[in-house]
DNA sequence: AGTCGGCCTTGACCTGCGTCAAACAGGTTT
DNA sequence: AAACCTGTTTGACGCAGGTCAAGGCCGACT
């Protein structure tokens, strides 16, 4: 669970046919708000990475001298105790911004779940680029207000609902598979049980028994360990709700 | 717990002293980044509100027309389950602001815990002026960006802490008291238990029980109900990351 | 195709905090 | 000053979810 492999300077890479231009993740991310003009300028200060599973891009108490924009893939955001508890404050996936949100070093840690892409800024460059596109900085305000609604979410989830609750909520909150959007009520878990429990606040083994218990009763079924189909998405919102 | 006065068109008033330029509250806020001249644009959409305790200002659902910048007085901001079960997000203070992390309606409450001042704006409004102040804009990010580390900081607590982790951290965060800031670790505390209960994901109980304990163990002295010392600040830090 | 190792599931038991209940404190009304 | 109300404290007990432990599943490597 701690081990925290950085980045090695080789993974860094520039490929032509990665550019801003034709990234996949545009659409989703903060780069669709901009010009074809302030496009290039980005494309100009962003560094292409790939990262394997497991590999960290950020580690709590490092200083903060870059963010980052995932491309593909997903990755793990979280704050470790002393002790190592570990609260995994957000899963971001393709589109994600990460690395804004600190002062002089990192807050938090944040890991390759599966192989993943993404580019780096230098802080510094980022700064600069905002100044001379205001688009940019309305966007990453409207991205950073959303946030803070998912976190305000994700508090009631953690002070006050029960395990069912969570993992029914969870399961909602999941973002449809890009890959394949028609499929509907399939969706992917690209985290282990560990890490869904660490994100809801629970244990591997409740959110197992809770996978479980949704399972006889009909509300989803599990295709593969990490592909669940949602058979009852009405009764799972009610349940989410503590309406069960 | 759930009288959701709203607030009264009376509340409303304008008085000329109670003017930007001479708010005490402005060094704290958004506000304390604009010039004379963009100051003076946001002066004259502001609209002067005073609340009495427990006045609401923004209700879960309602649509989403105002943002505020509270001057004075404190706040509690929280989210309701359809059963009653209240999760409280955030404490308010002088300088603070509410209602820019919406979409359409308002996706949480926010009521008065004490009398307080407030600053009312028009979102539109709002909108408009932020497009003419461009650093009004990057004070806004950069205070949301603040809001989302301290919302993984409560996201860390909610999910992993203990009880007694919760209520020490949660002294450790209390704004010092502004009005006498010289009176070292001295802090008021506006809310009743039940509030910072539904703050930390505990009951009153718990909370109750807790403070009894820091209090025998000579962590803490209750001045009186809504105020204490803190005797032992760094053994309080100690057991706020579970070091105790 | 066998074995290894990581991840997941299930069961039995335990505990920190919630629930229920009673008494207490301070402020306000009569 | 008695009655009352609201918020707080303290105690006894119960339970949701944590802990500990034992198998099961599945892909990877040989």
């Amino acid at each position: 669970m701690l081990e925290l492999r950085t980045l090695p300077a080789a993974c860094a890479q520039r490929r032509s046919d990665a550019a801003c231009a034709s990234c996949g993740a545009r659409a989703f991310s903060v780069c669709g708000r901009l010009g074809d003009e302030d496009l290039a300028k980005l494309d100009s200060i962003a560094e292409r990475t790939a990262l394997k599973a497991g590999e960290g891009l950020i580690r709590q108490g490092d200083p903060a001298g870059h963010v980052f924009n995932i491309t593909s893939g997903s990755v793990r955001v979280y704050k470790l105790l002393p002790d190592g508890r570990r609260q995994i404050t957000g899963f971001l996936f393709a589109g994600d911004f990460v690395g804004l949100a600190t002062g002089e070093d990192y807050a938090f840690s944040a890991e390759a779940i599966e192989d993943a892409t993404l580019c780096r800024f230098r802080k510094s460059d980022y700064r600069a680029l905002i100044r001379e596109a205001p688009a940019l900085e309305s966007a990453l305000l409207e991205r950073a207000t959303h946030e803070l609604a998912a976190a305000q979410n994700q508090m009631l989830l953690l002070g006050r609902k029960t395990a069912l609750e969570r993992v029914a909520s969870f399961l909602l909150n999941l973002p449809e598979d890009p890959v394949r959007p028609a499929t509907d009520g399939l969706v992917r878990l690209p985290m282990t049980r560990a890490e869904i429990a660490d994100y809801l606040g629970l244990t591997i083994e409740t959110v197992s028994r809770v996978f479980s218990r949704l399972k006889t009763t009909g509300v989803i079924r599990l295709v593969s360990l990490h592909e669940l189909r949602i058979e009852n998405p009405d009764r799972l919102a009610a349940l989410a709700e503590g309406e069960g």
